[in-house]
DNA sequence: TTGCAATTACGACAAGAGTCGTATAACTTT
DNA sequence: AAAGTTATACGACTCTTGTCGTAATTGCAA
């Protein structure tokens, strides 16, 4: 019955509160206007069809609400990673993960955090 | 000057020329067909508009035209990738690739194949 | 308690993606 | 070269996303 899938302007609200929960529209708004220029009542319509959709709930709080996410980080990714993996790299995460570590723009310091946590899980699963 | 970002359905075009090319409309549509049912004019029409983007180009041949792939297979999956990095994980290539190691829809084999990969990497790297 | 400022609610619109029907054009076959 | 088949060209329509303007509501403050 679920197929939970955030559009990028979505994904940008959830990130925001997936660091923090819960937060006012306005909140969102203006931290979302740091970066960019967008009116108030669009992130506030954002906001209301994701609550439609049941990505987001609210509660009354005063003269505005407070507002969460319904799903947890990593259920939200994982799923945005199953799909992208089938659509962009044809069902193979090892393929992902080979352009990751060769593309340019994934800086060393990124590729040397990677091998950390695959060194990480051999150690895991040998013990 | 370039933001090739092509679509879903642009980029189920784009993997079947990847494997195998050039080829006609027809072709492509026929490749298609076998998963899901689309009529043979979306499919050009599709195809048509990559190519006014340029993603495509295109030869006669005979009374139909032969398509090739403008950019290469890893250049597009680049850029793709780097832009789901940035959407999904704020940009963190590492919590990509620990959100892989941990789903539950990535498989065993995958991911020794991943680990693979990585270790492959470290030798080339020490040597 | 009345008025003001903040917040929400609602409707409308543009742009883009994907869909297809129909018309035009181009080879093939007889 | 006329008819038929196959491909392309083109326009139109629906849906979704993101955008915002304006109206209604709500809580607080004077």
């Amino acid at each position: 019955m679920e197929k939970v899938a955030p559009t990028a302007a979505e994904l940008e609200i959830l990130n925001i509160l997936w660091k923090k929960e819960p937060l006012t529209v306005k909140d969102i708004h203006d931290l979302i206007s740091v970066n960019k220029s967008v009116g108030y009542t669009t992130t506030l319509k954002i906001m209301q069809k994701m609550t439609t959709k049941g990505l987001l709930h609210r509660k009354a709080n005063g003269k505005s609400h407070l507002y969460y996410s319904s799903y947890k980080k990593e259920e939200t990714r994982g799923r945005l990673l199953d799909r992208f993996v089938d659509s962009t790299f044809g069902g193979s995460a090892s393929s992902l993960v080979m352009q990751l570590l060769g593309n340019k723009t994934t800086s060393k310091e990124e590729i040397s955090e990677i091998k950390k946590i695959i060194e990480q899980m051999e150690n895991e699963s040998n013990s």
